[in-house]
DNA sequence: GACTTGTAGACGACTGGTCTATTATGTTAC
DNA sequence: GTAACATAATAGACCAGTCGTCTACAAGTC
C-alpha cells in the first residue's frame, strides 16, 4: 500500500468515528482497528495524536469548504438562493445520518478549544474562511439589490454562521431535524423581510 | 461531613473542572484529588461517572434556570429589556473567566449527545425547559405589543437560544468576547425594527 | 453491642498514547 | 542476477492513566 494511501485510509476512518463519537471518545485502537491498520503504523505518519487531530480537522474543513464554494459561487443562480440551497443540501444530509452527527467543526470546537492551543486556533482559522465565503455571498447580494446595501455583510455572515452552528447542535441533542428547519425557515424569513428597507417605498 | 456536603463538593468541583476542560477529558481522580476526596467516597454518591454526569447536568442546569428567572422574569422591566439585560450579564461573566469555556449545557450537549442516550436525553429537557423561559418572555413582549402579536414566540425564541449557542460557541473558539457581541447587537437590532409591523405593503 | 452511614485507598482489568526494535520493500551498483 | 543500502512500514512492549470494585475501618445512632 503506498504511503498516501494508508494515510488517507487512517484519516478517512478516523474522520467518521470522530464525527460520530468525538475525538476523546475515540482511542487510536478503534480507529486503527477499524481500518485494518497496524497500530505501530500511526506514528510512521502522524507525530501523535494531536498531530492527527489537526489533519482531521483539516479533512473536514476541506469538504465543508468544497460544499460552501459549490453551493455560494454557483453564478447561475441569484446569490439568496444559493444560500437556500446550502441549507437544503445540509439538511437532506443531516437527515441521511438520523441528525445524530452534527457539524464535525462545531463538534471539535467546543470539544476541544478548551484544552488544546493549536488545535482551537486551526479550529478558528477554519471558522473564520467559512463565514468569509456566507460573507463574499452576501456581498453579491448586496450588488444583486436583494439586500439593503448598508447592511453589513461580515457582521451578518457571522450571525448566520452562529445561528447554523446553533441549530445543528440543537439538532444533535434532540436528534430530530426540525430545530435545523426552524432555523432556515427563520432566516429566509428574515431575508425575505429585510428588503426594501422600511417605510422607504418598496422596490419598484 | 455530612452527606451532602460531601457530595455537593464533588459536583462543584467537577462541574469547574469538566466546564473547563469537558467531560471526558476529566478523570474522577482528579476531581476528587482536587477536591481533597478519596476516590472510595465516590462510589458512595455515585453510581457511576454516567450518573454523575447527570448530576453535573442538573447542576448546571439548576444555575442557568435560576439565571434566566431572575433576568427573564423581572417584572419591574419591559420584556425585551429583560432580555437585553440577560445578554449583559452573560457577557460579563463570559468575561470573567476569559471567555474561554463556553456553555457547559452546550459544551456537553456536542459532546456527550453521540454516545451517550441518557445524557442527551437529560440535556434535550434542559434545553426545552430554557427556549421555553425565553418563549414566555416573548409572549409578555407580545402582550406588551412591543413584538408583533402574530409572531410565533416559540420559534422565535428557539431561533434566539441556537444564535446564542452558537455565538457561545464561536466566542470560546477564538476566546474573544466579540462574536457573542455581534450576535447580541445583530439581535436587539432585529427586535427594534420588527415592530411595527411593516406596512405590510413591500414584498406583494 | 449491633447497625447504619460514610471514609479510606489498594487493587483489577483495561485502554490510552507513545516508542524502539525489527521486518518488508524498493532502488541502485556492480 | 545479486549484494548493498535506504526507506517504508509493522509489531508489540510500555507505562501512565481510565473507570470501577472491593474490603477494611471510623464514626455516629439506636
Amino acid at each position: 500500500m503506498g504511503r498516501t494511501n494508508t494515510r488517507e485510509e487512517i484519516v478517512r476512518k478516523g474522520a467518521e468515528l470522530i464525527h460520530a463519537q468525538g475525538f476523546n471518545a475515540t482511542g487510536l485502537q478503534q480507529i486503527l482497528q477499524a481500518a485494518g491498520i497496524p497500530k505501530g503504523s500511526f506514528y510512521f505518519y502522524f507525530k501523535s495524536k494531536e498531530d492527527f487531530g489537526l489533519a482531521i480537522i483539516d479533512y473536514f474543513s476541506a469538504i465543508i469548504g468544497e460544499i460552501f464554494t459549490h453551493y455560494l459561487s454557483d453564478g447561475k443562480i441569484p446569490p439568496l438562493k444559493r444560500l437556500e440551497k446550502l441549507f437544503g443540501f445540509f439538511e437532506a444530509a443531516f437527515q441521511k445520518s438520523g441528525n445524530a452527527r452534527g457539524c464535525p467543526i462545531g463538534n471539535l470546537s467546543l470539544e476541544l478549544a478548551g484544552t488544546n492551543e493549536r488545535l482551537r486556533l486551526h479550529l478558528a482559522g477554519v471558522i473564520e474562511t467559512l463565514i468569509a465565503q456566507l460573507a463574499s455571498c452576501l456581498e453579491e447580494a448586496k450588488r444583486d439589490q436583494s439586500i439593503p446595501s448598508d447592511l453589513n455583510t461580515a457582521d451578518t455572515a457571522r450571525f448566520i454562521f452562529q445561528g447554523f452552528e446553533g441549530a445543528v447542535m440543537h439538532m444533535k441533542v434532540v436528534k430530530s431535524i426540525e430545530p435545523f428547519q426552524g432555523f432556515r425557515n427563520f432566516l429566509l424569513e428574515y431575508f425575505k423581510n429585510i428588503y426594501p428597507p422600511r417605510l422607504s417605498a418598496p422596490r419598484g
